[in-house]
DNA sequence: ACCTGAACACCGTTCAAGT
DNA sequence: ACCTGAACACCGTTCAAGT
């Protein structure tokens, strides 16, 4: 549960149950917008709908969050939360940032919307500060000066979250099945005479594109980090 | 202009003026998107302000596009190629993909709606042709065998649109100002006691979280690929 | 053959009215 | 003090009617 949402009225005293019986609460509607996200996927997610889920007319919402966006960083935060919980340091630092890394694109993947609409956020919430913290100290904790440890933070933190987005969008729709039809139908098809390239590589085009890239590009930036680390320990 | 757009009907002979008096194209549908785009940035893509801004009905266009999605594809597959019709092959494979990547990421920058909607989406239109031949014979020329350079193809392109997405997202709406606001407000005032390694490092996350991370993730990515060149050379 | 205009089923958000 | 319901200004899309 959010602990930090920024209330627009003052703390509330009584609760009136909404006209189904349920009593709204700051956790219980961003619960049930994950659980939306999780289950209905793409388009799940809007006020009308989560009203709905919730039993509650959707303008009652909005006395517990001043708009969409702010739900929507509640939401956000809550999600780092449950993605930072599972982590357990091992000492590794590599390993560790294989983990953070694979559990940040894991937790959006499965909460679609969430992805594409507030990855790229700051939520300015405590499960935020904390994931920033933790990821900071794996660098700092690895030997990076502070300025590099910024640096590499940004970078890789800002890949999770953009494969995430990306991958989410590409992968679960319909639009990503029709995308991964074209490697097959139209790329394998190519005239070797114009596109040599694409026609010498087809057969590997065709297993290697419908899949997430974010595992080899994260094996990439920490090759680069700790090839950088052991240049500095020289 | 894009060539390959499927066609919902026949070919056309005839051409009745709009209301407005514009004669209505493929072409000139495209264009005017991108040009909307470009200059309303965000919210700026809707059927109906884009028939609006070409002096027609919006449910004219639906004669040209069978849907949204399509009109999106063709957008995309213009952007492709104004994207790479600038790079110029230098016979450096380093350099020649740090320009692409650079290139891929600047273009959709100016086309925020364009990076978001339709970054992670496969046109199969002869722009995108163009684009991944291009960069598949950048990496076969470095000297990768044709299963790494699929790899690093997906890796390299997919790392290139992800940022633009995020960061076209991130750096150029309200929210994105906002949320550079909480990196000086908040984050820059925790308590060193709860949060020692963002405290320390404040000053650092102040100057680098508002900017693009992606110039120094692109370095990492670049920098891995040539040393696993030089290490299957040996 | 092509464009228009009304209609349908959706959005987020506001605000006066209910309890 | 909190929830409801009508209303407003938007969406994408369809389809009969116009020219």
């Amino acid at each position: 549960m959010p602990t930090t949402t920024t209330r627009v009225a003052g703390p509330r005293q009584r609760r009136r149950p909404t006209k189904q019986g349920t009593v709204l609460t700051e956790g219980l509607i961003v619960e049930t917008a994950l659980r939306l996200v999780r289950e209905h996927g793409e388009g799940g997610l809007t006020v009308r709908r989560l009203g709905a889920a919730l039993g509650a007319d959707p303008s009652a919402l909005y006395r517990y969050f001043g708009s969409t966006d702010e739900l929507l960083l509640a939401i956000d935060d809550e999600l780092i939360g449950r993605c930072m919980a599972g982590h357990r340091p091992s000492g590794d630092w590599l390993a560790d940032l294989r983990g953070i890394g694979r559990r940040i694109h894991a937790t959006y993947r499965d909460h679609p919307r969430v992805a594409q609409l507030a990855a790229y956020r700051v939520t300015g919430r405590t499960h935020e500060f904390a994931a920033v913290e933790t990821i900071l100290g794996v660098l700092r904790g690895a030997g990076f000066g502070d300025a590099d440890a910024v640096r590499h933070y940004h970078a890789f933190v800002d890949q999770a979250l953009a494969f995430a987005a990306l991958d989410t969008a590409a992968l679960g729709s319909p639009a990503g099945a029709a995308d991964a039809r074209a490697w097959r139908e139209r790329y394998a098809r190519l005239s070797p005479d114009a596109y040599p390239n694409i026609a010498a590589t087809a057969g590997h085009l065709v297993r290697e594109m419908p899949r997430s890239a974010y595992e080899q590009a994260l094996e990439l930036l920490l090759e680069s980090l700790a090839m950088r680390l052991r240049r500095a320990a020289r």
